[in-house]
DNA sequence: CATATTCGTAACCATATGGTTTCCGATCAC
DNA sequence: GTGATCGGAAACCATATGGTTACGAATATG
């Protein structure tokens, strides 16, 4: 564990709802920069910023082709998000632990 | 969805070594803030605006006891960046998608 | 070739973040 | 009551973040 990261990288990316949106309508397919710019109330630069985020979490993959560039999802990495947050599962399916603990520290 | 503060908070919470390490430890049972404090390299007030930030993101809940202060986890919130990341997981899950996705955008 | 389009980079700015030190109120111990 | 300890708040600072505009390289268009 250590620092870990790339969990740094990861979960800074979702931290912001304009690269949550992205990622969502990346889910129906691969964009062109442009076409992920345009619902947005901001520059082409600020998306091409969030992007640079997303893909240092390693979210997105960008492919020039021609003068566009097509972004593509990766979702592996939400995977470790998903597997991290779980590890706190049992945390919050009950007060049954609670109980648990209670006992366990001797009370 | 709009913009979900809510999980700004959650993912900005959880983009720190030092406040998912605070996390961790609490998963062993409450702990006071001295206690929570002490293994890290930085002063009190830093690890005071940490809790702070989990507190805003209901990771946490502190209660005054006597001249201490307790810190419990609070994990309910971490069930919803899981439930969050999960709904990409199909997209993880094999290339299946991939050739889904070729084939409705008339490839 | 000339021009328009796409997109990234650079420079800049305001604000947020994450640390520090200092201080103060509350509580416990004597 | 006196003094030590716990922990938050305030003030401060350096750097990071998130936006802007301006510019330039590469590609498409006519």
């Amino acid at each position: 564990m250590v620092s870990d990261h790339a969990l740094d990288d990861l979960f800074h990316a979702l931290a912001d709802p304009t690269r949550r949106r992205i990622l969502e309508r990346l889910r129906e397919g691969e964009r062109t920069v442009g076409e992920l710019a345009e619902p947005f109330p901001m520059s082409r630069p600020a998306i091409s910023k969030h992007l640079s985020v997303l893909a240092r979490a390693d979210l997105v993959e960008r492919e020039a082709r021609g003068r566009e560039t097509v972004v593509r999802l990766r979702a592996e990495p939400l995977r470790r998000a998903r597997d991290w947050a779980e590890r706190y599962e049992r945390f919050w399916t009950g007060r049954l632990d609670s109980l648990a603990e209670y006992l366990e520290e001797g009370g």
